[in-house]
DNA sequence: CCGTATCCATTCCGATACTG
DNA sequence: CAGTATCGGAATGGATACGG
């Protein structure tokens, strides 16, 4: 006993997601993935995490459907890891993180990098909640519906 | 040596929010008080966990901010676990799981509860990425610009 | 450079007993 | 009902050595 209840059969959503990216590194890896890191020594150095637990996560998430293996883009020998579709979805989750970091786990100052369209190069806004038809949500008026 | 670096002082606010709210049950608490669970046993029976640890993410997240104490709206002695503000503004990251959680977690079937406006009753839509001028950006052009 | 394997310390978690 | 105390086991993390 003392078994770990895994959450994976979890009927919430939230509780799934959880037992897939809920420890402590693979959010981070995945911000880094899309900031455009791909190689092991890359997100080792970016994370400072030892390289045994950086190892499982990788594989982790390549079993989880998040990341995959490319040959690599410059020709050695080696592979890299990026988003898959399905891990690249994960952007909304990592950006309301960072939404709700810069808004109040920071002090001042300090402003990090912010996000913009590419194409327009115009900056993207805080995530808002719209009805269907497009109109704003204020959020103590979000209620679930069983 | 081996000491667990705290994520506190990282200059990336995700790291900083995983170092808040990166643990099992940190989420799972605060989606169960979106829902409106405000008693030590509510959250116990709905999580299943342990009380000692119960006990303690309760008051790392009083300590954090994110929840605080109110008098028993039943007039009973206990005390009740409530979201600040600051904890509701967490809704769109519980949310943003959820939605990933049921796009990508889900086989089919199980719908689990959605999310209405409770003024209109309308379903709110999907997350999405805008800039500031409201115009839809898709996630691939979604760039940091440092 | 890329990883795997090993060892050890720390942290986390679950079960239970216990107090008020 | 609401918590605290304690214990043992599991998972996690760090450091390092090692092989491809």
């Amino acid at each position: 006993m003392a078994k770990r209840k895994s959450l994976k059969e979890d009927p919430c959503p939230v509780a799934r997601c959880i037992d897939v990216v809920g420890d402590r590194w693979a959010l981070l890896i995945i911000r880094d993935a899309f900031e455009g890191l791909r190689r092991f020594g890359e997100f080792q150095k970016s994370l400072g995490v030892a390289k045994n637990i950086l190892s499982t996560r990788l594989r982790d998430l390549l079993h989880a459907g998040i990341m995959e293996i490319m040959p690599a883009s410059d020709g050695s020998a080696y592979q890299e890891y990026v988003l898959t579709p399905k891990g690249r979805e994960l952007f909304i989750v990592v950006l309301s993180l960072r939404q709700w970091g810069e808004g109040h786990l920071y002090q001042h100052g300090e402003r990090c990098a912010t996000l913009v369209d590419r194409k327009s190069g115009k900056t993207i806004s805080r995530i808002e909640l719209r009805t269907s038809d497009g109109e704003l949500i204020a959020l103590e008026d979000a209620v679930f519906k069983k």
